[in-house]
DNA sequence: AAAAATATGTCAATAAGGCTGACATATTTT
DNA sequence: AAAATATGTCAGCCTTATTGACATATTTTT
């Protein structure tokens, strides 16, 4: 029945597949219900705004980066701008995020959170937080410094 | 740090929201930065053979639990029926997934991959399973416990 | 045996959130 | 004055998800 011992490296296209054993299947699950179920927390209250996820991030950095441009959201998120519009246009027109011309330059649009803007996107982070502060708590002692270490050394770019 | 005192508890909506050094903004990011970089490993790979993330997602888990039946994977998975139907369709006419008819219960289809499935899964967790390696291996002796550990608690019904 | 429930498949319409290409406008830099 | 830059916008397309409705085969219940 679908044996799973296959030893010898093998290639697939141009890359190298390991054996079985050597693939670590268990984190990679972990890390997918992980974040599938902490994503999920803040779509309820997202629902009632009619917003999905795309408004959750920019509203966020936006929050957490108050006076950031356009170009600097676009290089955050790495979508394009197009795709920002639409969203970042029903954030304005709803009065969660507001612009501002720049003051040295006048083509950028510096954005900001509104008193609405921050209060939602408080309410969004406050049931991830607290998912956070349970696992943190229930894997024990100095699980902080640990979990930050390695979610930092998963990025990319996060200097071998 | 973070202390997680309630001082000056808010109402938004029905949702109750914390102070903003109540909220764990570090680790909120952390996760999302670390999971967007590493869902962005196996794209490259996919895209060769016109498949999604959606396709990912299929492959892996009826590569890890071979035989499981539809309704299983629409209940691991949490999309319905119909999501399923056209990327699970794609994968059986590529050759990627086979379909068995229940020895039991006919009415069942059990899902196997096939050679070439199992190699395209594994090649698609390898450089994720390589992402995570390093970033262990950086974080230091002991990480990989409560790693997995803390990802284990985010997760829904992890029993409190 | 007939009826109901179940597992799966499929058609059609809709939505969110991405994408590319093209072009407009205001402003700054060269 | 010309070129580059930051932003906005129109139009169309793709993927992945949704809901609702209905078809088929099979198993379970009555």
């Amino acid at each position: 029945m679908a044996g799973q011992s296959k030893e010898n490296t093998r290639y697939v296209g141009d890359t190298v597949a390991h054996d079985d054993d050597t693939i670590d299947f268990e984190i990679i699950e972990l890390l997918f219900f992980a974040y599938r179920d902490f994503t999920s927390d803040p779509d309820a209250i997202l629902e009632k705004g009619g917003f999905g996820r795309a408004h959750h991030r920019v509203l966020h950095f936006v929050d957490r980066e108050p006076g950031m441009t356009v170009a600097d959201l676009l290089d955050t998120l790495k979508i394009t701008k197009q795709s920002l519009a639409r969203v970042l246009k029903q954030l304005i027109d709803s009065g969660y995020i507001r612009q501002v011309t720049g003051p040295e330059d006048r083509r950028q649009r510096m954005l900001y959170t509104t008193e609405e803007g921050q209060a939602l996107a408080r309410a969004l982070a406050e049931p991830q937080s607290r998912r956070i502060a349970h696992a943190l708590a229930k894997t024990g002692p100095g699980a902080r410094e640990t979990v930050k270490r390695f979610l930092a050394s998963m990025k990319n770019g996060a200097g071998d």
